[in-house]
DNA sequence: AAAAGTGTCAACCGCCGGTGC
DNA sequence: AGCACCGGCGGTTGACACTTT
């Protein structure tokens, strides 16, 4: 037997029981969350890192919402999904007590029946996740105040930075340096964009505005 | 009653980015 | 710079429950 296939056998694949359910809130008590890894060691359970923090974060965690997904719910899950895309983390970041999992499973099996909607490659795609990522990270690199705002806005130019933007490049006319509303656009694709001022979106998609307000400084869409 | 079909959702898989050495 | 490890993500699978024939 090779060194990859005794690694994959020596963990339990499949449904957890109670009693490994039981061994794991156990050692979280002790340990606390993280270094998942060192459970299989630690308590002699036969499952891997990653499976212990899955069953901690999708079921054992007290903040796990059981149950019946509510109107409201449902309601904010396809309003963020219109915006998002297949997100789920982010979505469900939003959805207090649920978790990407569960959100995930509920738009498949209930809410995309119930728009009628086909299920289909992700529009956006991972290329757009590393975007968010990189523009993030490239604007926290420098030190200045302004440095999380674009290049043409960078300087003293009053900008809300709450801004969602395409970034292929038109993203910098996106917004009024010289006042303080910000344009939003929510697309994919810059052609066919649908702009909005901030507050004009706001007063239409509240729950949104919110989840843009607390969550992010800028989103770009587009790819 | 039982076989076949369908729906649900927990869990797995592969990939990626961050971090430390 | 390159590697290993870890955590996180979205897509997919498969076991089980339920419904239909």
């Amino acid at each position: 037997m090779s060194d990859m296939e005794e690694k994959s056998s020596e963990y339990k694949k499949g449904l957890w029981t109670v009693e490994e359910d039981r061994i794991l809130m156990d050692y979280v008590r002790v340990h606390g969350k993280g270094k998942w890894n060192r459970i299989p060691k630690i308590t002699g359970l036969k499952r891997c890192g990653k499976s212990c923090r899955l069953r901690w974060i999708n079921y054992l965690s007290p903040g796990v919402k059981r149950g019946d997904f509510s109107e409201e719910e449902n309601d904010l899950i396809i309003r963020l999904h219109n915006l998002l895309g297949n997100r789920w983390s982010l979505i469900a970041g939003r959805v207090p007590g649920r978790t990407d999992n569960q959100v995930k499973n509920h738009w498949n099996t209930h809410l995309s029946k119930k728009l009628g909607i086909k299920k289909e490659k992700n529009k956006v795609s991972t290329s757009s996740r590393i975007t968010i990522k990189k523009s993030r990270q490239d604007f926290s690199t420098s030190s200045s105040p302004n440095s999380k705002l674009p290049h043409s806005c960078d300087g003293g130019g009053h900008v809300n930075p709450k801004v969602i933007m395409t970034s292929d490049g038109h993203s910098q006319n996106a917004v009024d340096c010289e006042g303080a509303q910000g344009l939003v656009a929510i697309t994919d694709d810059y052609e066919s964009s649908s702009w909005f001022f901030h507050d004009e979106l706001k007063s239409h998609t509240p729950n949104v505005m919110e989840f843009l307000d607390e969550s992010l400084d800028f989103v770009w869409l587009g790819l």
